[in-house]
DNA sequence: ATCGTAAATTAGAATTATTCTAATTTAGTA
DNA sequence: TACTAAATTAGAATAATTCTAATTTACGAT
C-alpha cells in the first residue's frame, strides 16, 4: 500500500505537531487523505474504519478529528444540516452545499470574489468569511 | 401596551397565513418583534416568556418558531455554534457572527457584494448564498 | 532496553438542541 | 353552540457531540 502525497504530507504534519503519533491517528489520516473525497463527518470516518475491519471508538474518532483540526492538519466546516464536516483541504476556500444530498463541494478562493464588505463593528475584528452557496437538484 | 409597527405587521401576516391565531403565537410574535434585537434562539424566547410570567411550553415555542419561519413571518439562521437563531428580518441579507459572544448582526444586502461566482455544478441549481463574516473581539 | 509519566484511547454515560408522541385543549367555521 | 382539524402540552426520544474515569500507550529520560 503506497501512500499518496497528501497522506504523506499529513503524516509529516502530524509528526511535527505536538500530537503523539498513535496507530489510531495514523489510520484516520490514511483514511481521510487517501480518498478522492475531501469531506467527512465523524460518522463517515467511523464507518470506513469498521468496513476496513479496524477498531477505533467513535470517541477517539471525534477526539482525533478535533485535534487534527486544532493543529491545522484538516479543517472543519459547519453546515446547515447541523453536522460538522471535516475537510482535508486546509487552504482558504468556500463551499457549495447541496441541500438534497447533503454534500459539500469546494469552491476555490480564486473562483469567488467579494467586492464590497461592510464596516466591521467597533471593537471587533475580522476573523474569517464563510460563503456557502446552497444548491438544490 | 401599544404595539410597534413591526409587531402589527407580523400579527397581520399571521392572520393572513393559514396558521390559527392562538394566544401563544400572538405572545411569541409580540416578544420577537417588540424587542430591538432581531435574533433569538428558541431558548431565548422561552426565557422571555417565563420572565413575563407567561406559560408556554418549550415544544410550543419550537413549533411556533418553525411555523412562523415556514410562513415567512420570520427567518431562521444556522450558525457555527450549532444553534438555530430566528431572525425577524425577513429580507435577503447576511450576517456578522461574533464568535466570542455568539451574537449575530445583520449585514444588509446592499452592503456586501459578490462580484464573481463559480459555475454551478451540472444538474444543480442555485438556491441561496449565505455569507457569514466571523468576528472576534 | 526499560521506566515513568503525560497523553491518548475507550466504553458508555451525559449533554445539548431539537423533534416526536399521544393525550388534551382550542380556534374558528358550520 | 357544536364540531373538527389544528394547536398545545409534558415528557420521551433522537441525533450529534462531548465528557468521565479507568485503562493503555508513546516516547523522552534513565
Amino acid at each position: 500500500m503506497t501512500l499518496n502525497n497528501h497522506t504523506k504530507k499529513a503524516l509529516e504534519s502530524l509528526k511535527s505537531s505536538p500530537l503523539k503519533t498513535t496507530k489510531q491517528r495514523v489510520d484516520i489520516i490514511k483514511i481521510l487523505f487517501s480518498d478522492g473525497n475531501n469531506h467527512f463527518t465523524a460518522e463517515n470516518v467511523h464507518n470506513k474504519i469498521e468496513n476496513l475491519g479496524l477498531n477505533i471508538s467513535l470517541a477517539t474518532v471525534y477526539n482525533c478529528l478535533n485535534q487534527l483540526t486544532e493543529n491545522n492538519i484538516i479543517k472543519s466546516v459547519k453546515t446547515s444540516c447541523n453536522k460538522i464536516y471535516f475537510d482535508t483541504n486546509t487552504t482558504s476556500h468556500h463551499h457549495f452545499f447541496c441541500k438534497n444530498s447533503s454534500t459539500l463541494i469546494d469552491i476555490e478562493s480564486k473562483n469567488i470574489k467579494i467586492s464590497k464588505l461592510p464596516k466591521i463593528p467597533n471593537g471587533k475584528k475580522l476573523d474569517s468569511i464563510e460563503i456557502v452557496v446552497n444548491l438544490t437538484e
